[in-house]
RNA sequence: GCCACCUUGGCUCAGGGGUAGAGCAGCUCACUCGUAAUGAGCAGGUCCCCGGUUCGAAUCCGGGAGGUGGCUCCA
């Protein structure tokens, strides 16, 4: 076949013909140098390779720059075995697992040795060595045994595995630059010295397989991009999540606070933290009433045999607090509160007329999650829930499913609520013996949810095999500030609850029916969405949820009492309001309040007094002038009505 | 739970084998003040805990606890 001739079509749509066994580097230079010089990978018929890489065929091709995000992950990747070959130079006998490319950077494994931060700059030091000394990166197809063999022989007990466990059809490749040998896909850069900014930034501890019980590895987290600038951002970004991070704005504003002498993961929820809960508890009770939620109170502690029941007990007892013996009971601090409600529902008979039945509860649970996974408010022992079960006749899952969604986009709309996505579960087909036994439930409620997202006009991502065991679902994700995406609302179908608890309805036919439970939480737990929304704000609340809305400053002493009317008329029209009547400068005081993220400082002094005003200061907006108190009054009100967002100036 | 690192006054942090330092906050006094820090003074610490090494440990070593970054988990 060689002298061959095959088409190659261009991204700005011309084509050109190049001979067989002509290289993707050899095409980019006979376009134009200056792309050669730039070019760091090909993308051929959609699919990264090497430049280095010969024609085969007809094909489309775009020659990658660091201009292409494409183009930055393949440095990326090679930066990742420029780092590894570093750690081999710095610290000979360490052994290497994967070095994979994440957002942003990349991460290697290692074992057999265990890095400090001092050894960082090391590495750093030995990587730009190899970087500017060029190497050119060269590929190599090995045979399985011959892959094997080598591996045994440097004793890389990973690469060794990995090879074992890739399937026979894969093609084995090393990618070598210098000394340094590694196993991999590729593609790569043609040689080290088209690296351009890097920065290795943390080290942590990662199991081997992402398996528990299997070796822990050291990774080494770094970045990588194109250009200095990129990183400089990159770099004030992380310093600007450390100043959202809801833990330090938590303290600073006393939202709460955590102290081993409590205990582990309990927060204790301080004065200000505690306002804005109530008002965030207030709003969703209400709302949930509106819409025909009935809200229920029951025990933080149950029966064991009751989880046993439900069936917690068998999957999650390891997570639950253990249980106390008391008379002939045994007691456990509840972890879930469905089976509460399930206990509800059947304490009665219910017509399918009454259905769907929506019991809703802000109950608090207790959980035992690993001491390492605890992380101020968003990870704690002591949740508050913000849960509800709807129970339904299977015809009414995809009118009670579209209900929850659309209550989910009105909260987030009060709440300014932008970065989320729907993510929606579905079974894993290849693996149903993994799911309740109910296919014709699983297939229709499957495309129930489906039905209703594309009615509802909804973008989401589909999710097969995230399901839990019990029913298909419907999650929402957030990204907190420091960039990791958490559920903050749920939507679970459950096939499984009403079976052990043996429910029933009365259909049109007198029988008994089973329904179908709908798990919902909005708010997701209260801990979890204040401190999300501490990230989100910056600790700079909305007039509607803000500890303090107005914090009235005097000038001066004689105009404490004139203050102490003014806030006693905000109080009086609902409003929270307080006086700093310290005697310090009114700079002090402004600064204070602003500091505290207080929506309004009012200051007053003479003018104020005789003209029963208050000059108006706005959070992040500054002075507004002088305003009538009863016109401030109303324009307060009005915004807390109205949840009026919070717009920086 | 696992790996690494961190832990010094209420908070943020400096220091570091010879029994501790700053700023802010607090308290007292003076100033009574107009839109992001008035000044002076005072007080405040088992340097996380328990062992060990040493003439001597906050400092070095070991163990523990809590925190942080990850991993795993997340009904």
């Amino acid at each position: 076949m060689a002298g061959q001739e095959f088409a190659v079509s261009l991204k700005d749509g011309s084509e050109r013909r190049y001979q067989s066994g002509t290289s993707y580097l050899e095409i980019a230079q006979d376009i134009s140098q200056g792309l050669a010089r730039e070019a760091v990978a090909a993308k051929v018929n959609g699919k990264v390779v090497d430049l280095s890489s010969v024609i085969e065929g007809n094909v489309s091709l775009e020659i990658l720059t660091l201009k292409d995000e494409e183009g930055v992950d393949v440095m990326r990747h090679t930066c990742a075995h420029v780092m590894a070959q570093a750690v081999s130079r710095v610290f000979p006998g360490t052994k290497f697992a994967i070095g994979p490319v994440i957002e942003n950077g990349f991460y290697y494994d290692f074992a057999d040795h265990v890095f400090t931060p001092e050894d960082l700059p090391k590495i750093e030091e030995e990587m730009k060595k190899i970087v500017k000394a060029d190497y050119p990166i060269v590929r190599k197809v090995l045979s399985r045994d011959g892959a094997t063999q080598f591996f045994r022989e440097r004793e890389d007990r990973f690469k060794v595995e990995i090879i074992e466990d890739l399937p026979e059809s894969e093609t084995l490749t090393t990618y070598s630059q210098g000394e340094f040998v590694d196993l991999c896909r590729g593609p790569h850069l043609p040689s080290t010295g088209r690296i351009k900014v890097f920065k290795l930034m943390s080290i942590a501890g990662a199991y081997w397989r992402g398996d528990s019980s299997r070796e822990m590895l050291t990774r080494i987290y770094a970045v990588a991009f194109a250009k200095k600038a990129e990183l400089d951002e990159h770099l004030r970004i992380l310093e600007e999540a450390k100043e959202r991070d809801h833990r330090r704005l938590g303290k600073e504003l006393g939202i709460f606070m955590l102290s081993k002498e409590v205990g582990q993961g309990l927060p204790l929820w301080l004065p200000n933290g505690a306002r804005i809960r109530r008002t965030i508890e207030r709003y969703i009770v209400d709302l949930e009433e509106s819409l025909g939620y009935q809200h229920v109170y029951t025990p933080h502690m149950a029966s064991v045999e009751l989880y046993k029941i439900s069936g917690h007990w068998q999957h999650y007892h390891e997570d639950m607090y253990p249980p106390m013996q008391m008379d002939n009971e045994e007691l456990v601090l509840r972890p879930m509160n469905c089976p509460h409600h399930m206990m509800i529902f059947k304490s009665s008979m219910h017509s399918y007329r009454d259905l769907p039945l929506r019991v809703a509860e802000l109950g608090m649970m207790h959980r035992h999650e690993m001491s390492g996974a605890l992380a101020g408010l968003q990870r704690v022992r002591m949740m508050t829930l913000n849960d509800a079960h709807i129970f339904c006749r299977p015809d009414q899952i995809q009118s009670e499913f579209t209900r929850v969604v659309k209550l989910i986009e009105h909260v987030y709309k009060d709440f300014g609520l932008k970065e989320f996505y729907y993510r929606l579960s579905y079974r894993d087909p290849a693996n149903k013996e993994k799911y309740v036994q109910n296919d014709e439930m699983w297939e229709t409620a499957q495309a129930m949810l489906k039905q209703a997202m594309d009615d509802l006009g909804l973008p989401y991502v589909e999710a097969p095999g995230e399901a839990a065991f019990y029913g298909p679902k419907l999650d929402v994700q957030v990204k907190t500030a420091l960039g990791r995406d958490e559920t903050l609302s749920t939507i679970q179908i459950d096939f499984h609850l009403p079976n052990q608890f043996e429910l029933e309805y009365i259909g049109e036919d007198g029988k008994g029916h089973r329904p179908v439970v709908i798990h919902r939480g909005v708010v997701g737990t209260m801990e979890r969405f204040v401190a999300l929304l501490l990230e989100q704000y910056k600790g700079a609340f909305p007039a509607w949820l803000a500890p303090v809305q107005a914090r009235v400053a005097t000038v001066a002493k004689e105009y404490e009492e004139y203050a102490h009317r003014v806030a006693q008329f905000l109080r009086d029209m609902g409003l929270r309001a307080e006086v700093d009547d310290r005697s310090e400068k009114i700079g002090y005081k402004i600064r204070e309040a602003q500091v505290q993220k207080v929506p309004y400082t009012l200051v007053v002094g003479e003018k104020e007094t005789h003209g029963g005003t208050v000059s108006v200061r706005r959070y992040a907006q500054g002075d507004l002038g002088a305003f009538t108190l009863e016109e401030f009054a109303a324009r307060l009100k009005q915004e807390v009505d109205d949840k009026e967002l919070l717009v920086e100036a």
